[in-house]
Parts: C-alpha cells; structure tokens; sequence
DNA sequence: GCCAGGTCAG
DNA sequence: CTGACCTGGC
C-alpha cells in the first residue's frame, strides 16, 4: 500500500477550499496538513472536504492568522500535543494515520530583522525550534514519525533562489540553519523531498506575491518540509524516495505564496 | 422625441460597472445620472460605458465615499456648477442636454442623530439643501431644469414603509421634510416620479442591506428622485408622466442597496 | 502583492 | 450588510 503525504501553506482554507478540492481530486493525497487556514474551527470548510472524500480531519483553528489543520481519508487517531508555541498560538496539530505519527507546523516566520534582542518574532521562531528541537530529542528513533508543515526556514544552500544574499533575510539566517540542524540532529530526521530530489538541484515551495510572474524571477525558497524519524526511512526510501513540489499549484488563479509538497510511503 | 432620464445610486460603479451596462443596454436611458462612484475620476470604467452607447460623460469623483457622474448617449453641454457642497465633497455635477439643464446630486446622508448640535452631518445636511434652495430660488423658472439624484431624504408619508416611525429617523424627519418642501418651493419644482405615480401608492428606491430578503420585509424608503422646474412641465406630464422605480435591479446579484429611478420627456 | 481585521460611513 | 481605506503580517 502507498500513503501519499501532502502539506501546504493555504493562507486562508476559507478563500482557497475549492482549490484545496482541486489539489485532492488530482494528486489524491492521503493525508494533507494545512497551515495558515485563517479561520476559527467552526468555519473551516470541513463539509466541501468531506464531500471530496476526506471526512477525517483535525482542526486546530483561531481567529485571524495562523490556524492548522490535518485532512485524511483514512481514520486518524489522536497524537500527543506538542507543547511548542509559547505565544498560545494555533501552529501545531498532530495525528496519527496508518501507524504513522504526522505532526503538523507553522514555525512562526520571524519578522525582518534576524535579531533575538531586537525582534521578539524572530525570538519566538528561535524558542519554537528549540521548544520542537527538546521534543523530539525525546522520542524513539525506531517510532514512525512525519515532522511536516511551513517549518518557514529553508535549510539548504540550494533551497533558496541566492545563499549569499539569503544568508542575511530571515529565513536563511545562521542562527536558523544551526537551529534546523540542531532539530534534524536530535530526532535523526531525513530531509524527505532532498532525498528525492538532491543538490545541487534548486527547489523552492513558496514564492513571494510581490513578484509579477514567479517563474520569471523564480527568486523562491524551500520553506515547507517532509521530514522522517529513521524508523519511516524503510517505507520512505527503500526502492528510492518519491517527493515533488507541486508548483504549478501556484500559478493557479489567486493561489496561496506556497505551493504543496507531497511524498510517498510503501506500507 | 422622447428623451429618458434616469438616476442611479450605484454604490461603487467599479464593483457595478457590469449592473449599469446592463441596466443601460435593458433601459435604453439617454441620460443616467449615478452617485456614490466611489472613484477617482482616473478610475471611472469610461471605456465600458463608451462601448455601450454613452461616450458622453460628466465625472465628478474622489477618492474613497461620494462621487457622482452623468452617461449620456446625447452630447452634453456645460452647465453651471452649483456651489453646494461646504465640505468640498464631490456631490454635485451638471449637464445640459437636449436643450434641458440636469443637476445630479448625492445629498449628504446625515448620521444617526438628527440634531445639526449634536451631529456635524445632520449639519452639513440641512446645509446643503439649504444651498440648494437659494440656487434655485434665483433661476428662471421657465428655463428647463432637471434637479435629481440620491436626496436622501424621503419627503412624503408614502414614501416611507412607516411614516409614524421614520418621522424620528433621519431621512424622514420633520426638519428634513420642511427643507425639502422649501426646496421644491423655490424652484416651483414637481416631483415626477410622483406625478406618474401618485399617493397612497407606497414607492421606495432604497431598501437597507440588512434584511436579508428586501421584498419580503420591504422596509424602504424613496429617496431618489426626479424633479423638473415649470418650464418643463409641458414636455414630462403632458399626455400623462411616465416613470419608474427600477426595482429588479435591486434583486440582482450583488446589488446597490439602490434601484435606479427614470422618467421619459417628450422634446 | 495578497490576506485579515478594524474603522468609518451608509 | 457592504464598500473603501488603513494597518500589520508575511
């Protein structure tokens, strides 16, 4: 059996439901985790997602920004909350599907300027890493788990558009490459998506709305992830890994900044 | 010839620029006067109103609220500007066309309190038709005068769903209807649209967004209007006055929370 | 540039 | 309820 795993920045479930539809119809994900659903629990399109074949699902919602949510089409079980966001905000669900424990993330994207001392943003993105990075060195490693979401720090020097300019742009920063490695370090995760597609291949999940035409400029980032615990590297790897970035999402009409990615497992 | 004069609350002629070409290519007016644009004058959709058989026009816009423009399928000519408005709002445009002089108005509408010592725009309300008033006390009154638009008050008992209620709710309020009394005196003016359909016949053109189905609870009020000097009387109730409350269009998706008003003249 | 939310006005 | 505009966030 194939366990087809999909996360996407949406920026608003609400303004977006039919091509969150859309996006399930075609590539018929099993499990997808959204991020930024904007909306309160009570109104994520949950019927419209039902309707398409996905009645499992579980909604971590707020008002305003922010707001996460796990669709499945195979019953989910419940997951332990991860005590990660110390501002109280809805940026983190978990579930777990076919064995699988998925937790699902929106690491706050920090503000502009990448200092601790100056911006409280970029301070709570480095304590949410750090606060992820404990809980993971507590796990299991030989325990089935997917750390997935808008992780918003793209880690590789080929995961964003320029590693010399980005070095100094939140998002690319040292201070958050060494944070990333530090969390990838204490759960042994693997990169999913780079295992599938290696450096030096450029790849980008999110590309800003200020630029006209995103393929022209392609000026993008890898922000959004798929990582594995080594007790999934079998079902991931084994016979080579399966993972693309869905960006011809984001040239729809009015899409989100961010494109899906999805990746396979052999069950 | 007849000559159809129609006006028009449009409520942001962007967001409507469909509604009106609809309403013109259905209506066949040879003049449309509209209020509340919503636009600067730079962001009137002249080209689509051109297309459809109005290349003449008069816009008065402004940034943000108010704004007020006449279409018409016949040249226009200058008329004189009426210096009504002591806030310097874009509420008042005139045109002479077909040898009759159109005055297009959007009144202020007055706030909640309808005391001018309490509430600066019951103030400036009363103001402005009291401007209005000495205009029209000085002209002619043989010449031919069209004065018309959103007047935002609603002068007779039927032209209200409660006279008894709305005598204390601004639009409807004694002092309002004495203003527009002495309004109507000084230029010896008629209302049309009343003229075709006289009292006890009930006749709104604006119904709030608030009910959910405007029919069913028919709450409105008559604020648009249509009235025409002595000089020409002869021309609109000769052989019978002849106008309408367009209330379809305020059935129609979307719509302006007024219908347009027309009346036909024979030249 | 897009989205959400608050404000002001009708 | 609806529309425009502003601000903050990304």
């Amino acid at each position: 059996m194939r366990l087809r795993l999909a996360t996407w920045n949406v920026n608003s479930v609400r303004l977006r439901a039919g091509q969150v539809t859309r996006f399930l119809l075609d590539q018929a994900p099993d499990v997808l985790c959204l991020q930024e659903i904007k909306c309160r629990d009570g109104e994520f399109p949950a019927a419209e997602f039902e309707a398409a074949g996905y009645p499992h699902m579980r909604i971590r919602g707020q008002k305003g920004s922010h707001g996460v949510a796990i669709l499945s089409r195979l019953p989910l079980e419940d997951a332990p909350d991860l005590e990660v966001c110390r501002e109280g905000h809805a940026r983190a669900v978990g579930a777990r599907v076919a064995g699988i424990e998925v937790q699902n993330f929106y690491i706050p994207a920090g503000g502009d300027v990448p200092d601790p001392e100056a911006n409280p943003k970029f301070a709570h993105k480095l304590d949410f890493l750090g606060r992820l990075t404990a809980e993971a060195a507590r796990r299991d490693p030989t325990s089935a788990l997917v750390i997935t979401g808008d992780l918003n720090v793209a880690p590789g020097e080929f995961d964003v558009w320029s590693h010399r300019q980005m070095l100094k742009v939140v998002s690319h920063t040292p201070v958050e490459l060494e944070a990333m490695e530090a969390l990838r370090a204490a759960g042994g995760f693997t990169d999913l998506v780079r295992a599938a597609i290696p450096d030096p291949q450029k790849l980008f999940s999110w590309w800003s709305y200020r630029a006209a035409d995103f393929r022209a400029s392609n000026r993008g980032l890898r922000l959004d992830h798929i990582w594995i615990s080594p007790g999934l590297r079998k079902a991931a790897l084994d016979g080579g890994a399966e993972a693309r970035v869905h960006d011809d999402v984001r040239a729809w009409d009015r899409p989100s900044d961010h494109a899906p990615v999805s990746a396979d497992f052999r069950l």
